[in-house]
DNA sequence: TTCCGATGTGGAAGCGTTTCCATGCAGGAT
DNA sequence: ATCCTGCATGGAAACGCTTCCACATCGGAA
């Protein structure tokens, strides 16, 4: 029925259209002045045509691609995932297309960096839950586009997030409401960031020092954000003369992997240690975390509505947001024992 | 130190090189024949302004555009995550850009095969882990360029996918094996798939056909691929006069489910009831579960090395393959009691 | 009536490449 | 010495659009 094989040009469409190739332009581009019978017209023969324009030729003539970069780490972790989805959520209706730039392997995010692959492809970037570092800052810059961070503290860039220390104060405080004094942390850090002090600890020392307990350098394992680590940082702490009543963890993987070891162990949680997350991961329902929970997907999508005002040059789009955490109680925090 | 404000073009390099924009062109292209010492001239030129090609006229004048579509549900969930962090993987080097098209709800994947967006935009689509059906095919085929499927059955394309009816006899003769033979299927459908029967079922009835065991329709609850579902399904099973011994789950998000169920019932998993799944999701370890490993990352990678190929014309690459699953034994199976 | 602004339109000038074709030239075969 | 081959090169012609500019037309204001 239709021919894919020839293509049809805006001339073909104007030509038969009868009218001239400005003109078939502009009643396809559908914002510019034209008379409504003669869109009518054109859009008519362009469908009967089958007429799809050429986004480089459209590209190339307008100087805008059509196109926005999304520079994220580890798709295959649930938190990137879901924002990335929630990106394409606030992206609908805009007519942008995301090009997709995975850096989570070191090597890969120094190549990202170094040869800007992006450059010249794209409208904007987005930068998901990464923190970027300043000679990074600088070459992205080189690219002379809209950045935006999801997700994550890069606060050169306008950016959506959660507060982090106060998620780690919700984890911390609960904990500590139901009477535990011996807390342990599994700290997450990525490998190669070099965060002076992630919010999230801080929260930690912050939340002990309040309440009069003084921090027991012991209970701080450090880890990435795996649920090896997890596993294995408690088991460390599992190790210690006093062993902690309860774990406060980075994420809700991490502390996937230390319920595990409790396990084990032949140790009971809650009943002889509590453990709480971050995140709300889909598997924290499952396995009866306690978790505090963050809103990915809308991290994803507020940042992506937030691109498209700057785009469009919307005055006063460019204010960060913090959107609110939310403690959600399970099956795996209780009172310490005794 | 670099001008990002003034755009260099071709033109300028070939004037400061001294040679013709065509030369100049041939030289930065790399492929085609130009002297050593006027290539090693016009990309010192180049580099020394910084020049970057527009990609958009690059495609415009050649008709390839380096882009490829991969299409993809659920993102957020590990699977297809890491399904795409493969792809990326194997697409490196080939100079190719992922445009990222996330067709995860009913309506999203109706307007992508209806409006068709990609199309103009790619050389090839790569298909993650989902049943193109016969009417979207048609669409597909409307854009004109390779095709290929990632961890699916959609025996149209070239594909690279496990075998999903061994994956599920593995699970379903582990739990054999040890003894079980009032096993339960927790089965996954899509909500808009129309399998009619999804090879990772087929592998249960046969199982148990070839061992003698009456198919108890009973056993046998349907659900989506989310966790909450197994959940739900285990209780079923539990309300049964007889529950089963042992649980055969399509996933292991399912099986997580299912041993949550089992858990709050006061049950122990494995001594009452056994569980298994297939994936080997990262937090499947975490958990302890048993369940049946296929590569994901590799079924990616895989894929677009195939698809490589048959960019580049090479002969006989549009193989399918098919990649082994492996048994990984947890400790969330065991011999029924008794 | 004349003039002016608003509106709709056609067409040309780019946009920055790739690629084809013609040309120049060196060197080996005759 | 002459011819031919083949490589390296310059330049022009697409590629298919957007957008600017100029022009025509039409009412209404003066």
């Amino acid at each position: 029925m239709s021919q894919p094989t020839t293509k049809v040009t805006l001339a073909d469409v104007a030509r038969l259209a009868g009218v001239g190739v400005g003109t078939a332009s502009r009643a396809l581009s559908g914002s510019a002045r034209v008379a409504p019978e003669t869109r009518a017209k054109v859009l008519e023969v362009a469908d009967r045509l089958h007429y799809v324009v050429s986004p480089d030729a459209a590209s190339l003539a307008s100087g805008r691609t059509g196109r926005v970069a999304l520079v994220v780490p580890h798709l295959s972790r649930w938190f990137f995932g879901e924002v990335a989805e929630g990106i394409h959520a606030g992206l609908r209706g805009a007519d942008l297309d995301l090009l997709l730039y995975p850096v989570g392997a070191v090597q890969e995010r120094a190549e990202f960096f170094e040869r800007l692959p992006a450059r010249r492809k794209v409208d904007a970037v987005i930068v998901v839950a990464f923190q970027v570092l300043e000679a990074e800052r600088r070459r992205l810059e080189l690219m002379g586009v809209h950045i935006v961070a999801a997700g994550g503290q890069s606060a050169a860039y306008p950016y959506v997030r959660i507060d982090d220390y106060v998620a780690g104060r919700q984890a911390m405080d609960h904990l500590l409401f139901l009477g535990h004094r011996r807390i342990a942390m599994l700290e997450a850090r990525d490998p190669d960031q070099p965060d002076l002090d992630p919010p999230r600890s801080d929260a930690y020392v912050e939340a002990l020092r309040e309440n009069g307990i003084e921090v027991d350098p012991e209970l701080v394992v450090v880890g990435d954000w795996g649920g090896e680590q997890g596993a294995q940082g408690m088991s460390r702490l599992l190790s210690l003369r006093t062993p902690p009543t309860a774990v406060y963890a980075h994420s809700d993987e991490v502390a996937l992997g230390a319920v595990r070891t409790i396990r084990r162990a032949g140790l009971d949680v809650p009943r002889d240690i509590s453990v709480i997350g971050i995140d709300d991961h889909p598997l924290a329902a499952l396995t009866d975390l306690t978790t505090v929970r963050q809103p990915a997907h809308e991290q994803g999508r507020r940042a992506a509505e937030m691109l498209i005002g700057l785009l469009r040059g919307d005055p006063g789009v460019d204010e960060s947001v913090t959107l609110p955490t939310e403690l959600v109680v399970r099956g795996s925090t209780a009172p310490p024992r005794g």
